[in-house]
DNA sequence: TGAAATCCGACTTAATAGGTAGGAATTAAT
DNA sequence: ATTAATTCCTACCTATTAAGTCGGATTTCA
């Protein structure tokens, strides 16, 4: 049940360019050094995240990417479901009910209804902007235990 | 984000067999024809079952599998965290923080215990026993448009 | 012109999911 | 006693996916 590091590290990116929200670009290495992780796998990551439309790139020297709405309207939830697709937990639920129309009594199809109802209230209810906040929260409050 | 065919199978049999409850033991192989998944497969998933006091086996000719508990005093959380593992969307959170103590601002950290939260309150909220009535309710309700 | 960046597509490698196969042990019914 | 129905156990299999790596082309600033 575990989100695939598309989702993972995606978010991270993201969480990286809104914390860099309105001062230019910020190019991928930096992102990766940030977060501790591989360059060129975040290349790939990000590349969907453009098509999206949740990205902006600047190519050539002093390039790199930032957000292209505000980050407190972009949800936690749109970033994971770019990259991993709908966050079912299972396949019978994801909008498009293939064969399962023999759902006569399918009563285990309404458990996943559920579940992914739950999943997506709590993505999409966070923000990127909630982040940062909480980033900046955590921050005072270990500057405060010195 | 999809649940593994254990978790998605094991409720499936713990439905079976709750729908089958007060009446004796029912034998896998009919659990699997009711469900059309394959009966060497379930075997294996009920073995975890029944080695967390979830379900009792009962031998040879006649025998077959039943609940230990009422239906209404197992949740679907139980089921499913039991073939499935923590319902964690990231390792990180998953009760023992391995390296992640380095989580001085981990702040994607928060928004994966938000999620599981989210789950884990739809899936403890719900027991065999209302899949039971959901059954009933939908049976009643299609012979009613008849 | 050179360094810093994005962009692109192919390749790799280990792990996991989702089973199958074969047979031993147990028990009820005949 | 025998047979048929069942659980139990361990090993094996195979296709897919996850999680990257690699090499190079292209763009742009200084």
């Amino acid at each position: 049940m575990i989100l695939s590091t598309k989702g993972r590290y995606g978010l991270k990116i993201m969480y990286e360019l809104a914390l860099n929200y309105g001062e230019g670009p910020m190019p991928l290495k930096e992102v990766a050094q940030r977060q501790q992780l591989s360059e060129t796998y975040l290349e790939q990551l990000i590349a969907h995240l453009k098509k999206a439309g949740l990205v902006r790139s600047i190519r050539g020297a002093q390039g790199g990417y930032e957000l292209i709405r505000k980050p407190e309207e972009i949800s936690v939830g749109e970033i994971i479901r770019t990259l991993e697709g709908p966050l079912a937990p299972s396949e019978c639920v994801m909008d498009n009910e293939p064969e399962c129309t023999k759902a006569e009594n399918c009563v285990t199809r309404l458990i996943w209804e559920k579940i992914m109802e739950g999943i997506n209230n709590v993505v999409d209810s966070i923000t990127l902007n909630d982040m940062v906040n909480d980033y900046y929260k955590l921050k005072r409050k270990k500057e405060g235990e010195k």
